[in-house]
DNA sequence: ATAAATTAAATTGTATACAATCTATTTGTA
DNA sequence: TACAAATAGATTGTATACAATTTAATTTAT
């Protein structure tokens, strides 16, 4: 006998596991471009801030990016191990670390171009229902704030 | 100079960001009741599947959940170690390895029904809106398979 | 009938993620 | 001014993810 309860419970009836899946497949996509270049996508991401906002520390990008000291800090060394970033330590405040582009990271930019290209073309939506899907995204994430 | 390129690479016109960063902070907003389960969100999928679907290949599961046997193999030993399901091999076909609950397996379904509402909770979107967000994960998913 | 190709899981290696804890530094306050 | 509280990163431990490879079993093609 089936419940309501039971209804809940169907994979296809979760709203979190498309969103999961999904996240998932569309970053794997990325992998063959992104190898290109020799970073992951999480570095990407991180990469992604530094070309909008340069010097900017650790937690200002983990915030931005809803990622913690424990992610950010061994990806961060190996960013600057590729020779794309430097970490140098606040002035004013040695708790804190800067994260600032070499000029190797910001040539990574130009390379970078074609990416957004790439991975869209693998996301099969229109123009106006990638929109509504930003929207309902940005609506849930601003909404988990609020707990 | 900011170009259209530049434009493309900016965090906020990228659309699988926050597809990525909603997915990872619902999947955290899970953890405290999974925690009472002693179970992790992936495990929790899994015990999804298996309660529509008992007695099921890890190819079959693998497909169902878009994960491969590098991550499924050690979970289930995992949740095998936990005494919720078993692992079978086939017998018609030995490399074939079919994965069933228990019964503690199955009593954990009674346990499982309020973890839907408490995650709906924090999810605040209207009934329609997440219709449609369902909606369109779904199409990009479909859209994924033929690349 | 048997060698080659295919398939299903398991294994290996690398890179996240994140909770919990730790360390060093800075700030607030009695 | 001391000292408790707070803060920023780093560290530790556990659990995914996934590409690439390996192993064992089965199918296919000759």
């Amino acid at each position: 006998m089936s419940t309501n309860l039971d209804e809940l419970l169907k994979l296809d009836n979760q709203l979190c596991f498309p969103l999961y899946a999904a996240s998932k497949e569309i970053i794997r996509r990325y992998k063959p471009v992104l190898d290109e270049l020799d970073i992951t996508y999480t570095q990407y991401l991180v990469l992604l801030v530094l070309w909008e906002q340069d010097n900017i520390l650790v937690k200002d990008l983990g915030s931005r990016l809803y990622l913690d000291s424990g992610t950010l800090t061994p990806l961060l060394k190996k960013l600057e191990s590729k020779g794309y970033i430097l970490r140098s330590k606040g002035k004013d405040d040695e708790r804190e670390l800067y994260i600032h582009l070499t000029e190797l990271g910001k040539s990574m930019k130009t390379e970078a171009y074609k990416i957004p290209s790439s991975i869209g073309a693998c996301v099969k939506l229109e123009p106006d229902e990638a929109k509504v899907l930003y929207t309902l995204l940005y609506k849930i994430l601003r909404g988990l704030n609020y707990d």
